[in-house]
DNA sequence: TTCATATTGTACATATATGGACAATATGAA
DNA sequence: TTCATATTGTCCATATATGTACAATATGAA
């Protein structure tokens, strides 16, 4: 009925999510994606309208996969230290497996383009601030379970391991070691009293 | 005895480190640059040689007035804590009180350029590892002192700290308010029994 | 007043950037 | 076999990118 598309979209969306993550988005030109992926750049702005529009859908593909997508997807009865500890142990084995050591392609980007004359500095603080959401209604559920102390400040707990989390995958760009890595997790963690002690510990 | 040249060159590095941290690396053209500057691209590769080595010295110039100098500068004489617990203040205040919300250019450069294709990679890398080795040294002087435990993991710390500083700066481009990064800055450091409690916690 | 010299202005060279316009094309359904 | 239609290929438009080449220029010292 229509002439069939030369190349497939969402592969094209995870190719360009990899070039963005590795150079940087201001680094991925349209042109050199294009060159890339076999096909015009007239197709490019045919499938994806404009380079931010493709950043838009490259940025959600890659929440659905980041290492730390368990405090969006884990079950409502796995403990909260267990969720935490697992999780910050899965980035630091992800980010120092990788071995372009391209870090966390959200945190790249923020820092790259939060506050800047780009147009997605705002769907990047989104991003973030949904983040520490659910990583604090995370924290209120382990109130809730009496797994943590009812006093805590939830909401500055929530900004303190956003921040590690921040801090971690912004390292792993240049410390390359997945021990050291999760010698600062787990001691930052520790200090928060949200570590699960135990075999990883 | 020469032609005397038309702009200063300090100026013009201070300039530049200003559009840098507010844009980006790759967003800071020298073609833009030098047209803000008033004098034509000729001059600046005169003066610069490229855009490279011009944030070599941009670096350098930042690195001088960072919020976070004191963990270079500061008398070998004052408490760890209380330097590590000033320094974070500082830091906490400078970045809530830049209205423009430009986190730290380090900071923001390591994320936009390290494991890129750029050549400035290397540069960034040193920068950071030449932080945590004085970092290192103020907790090691520390040890020395009796401030802190011998038996504590002075590298872990030292990274930790340091991973904190990087994701406070990040979380400042998109947590505005100084008392949120504060309370941030001060539960992490209290956790890692890095804190010096007084009027400020 | 000449002179040495770094800076400047202008041109060159080459490449890339984003996006729009529009005709040619390839497909399956009618 | 015709037809509707989305995709593609090509050209256009305009702007920007980094750097080089080299002559013109402005200055103070000799």
């Amino acid at each position: 009925m229509v002439r069939p598309s030369k190349f497939n979209k969402e592969d094209a969306i995870a190719f360009a999510m990899n070039e963005i993550w590795k150079n940087g988005y201001e680094a991925t030109s349209v042109k050199a994606l294009s060159e890339k992926l076999g096909i015009t750049r007239s197709s490019f702005y045919n499938a994806f309208n404009s380079r931010e529009a493709l950043f838009e859908q490259v940025l959600a593909l890659y929440a659905s996969q980041s290492p730390d997508r368990a405090f969006r997807t884990a079950a409502p009865d796995i403990p909260v230290r267990t969720l935490l500890t697992e999780t910050f142990r899965t980035v630091c084995m992800v980010r120092a497996a990788d071995k372009d050591g391209r870090g966390c392609l959200a945190v790249n980007s923020v820092s790259e383009l939060c506050n800047t004359k780009s147009a997605l500095g705002p769907l990047l603080e989104k991003a973030m601030l949904g983040n520490i959401a659910r990583i604090e209604a995370l924290l209120k559920r382990g109130v809730a379970n009496g797994e943590i102390n009812p006093k805590t400040d939830i909401h500055t707990l929530a900004l303190s391991v956003k921040t590690l989390l921040v801090g971690l995958n912004t390292l792993s760009k240049f410390v390359r070691s997945e021990d050291e890595l999760w010698r600062i997790a787990s001691t930052t963690l520790r200090g928060l009293d949200l570590l699960e002690e135990g075999a990883n510990a």
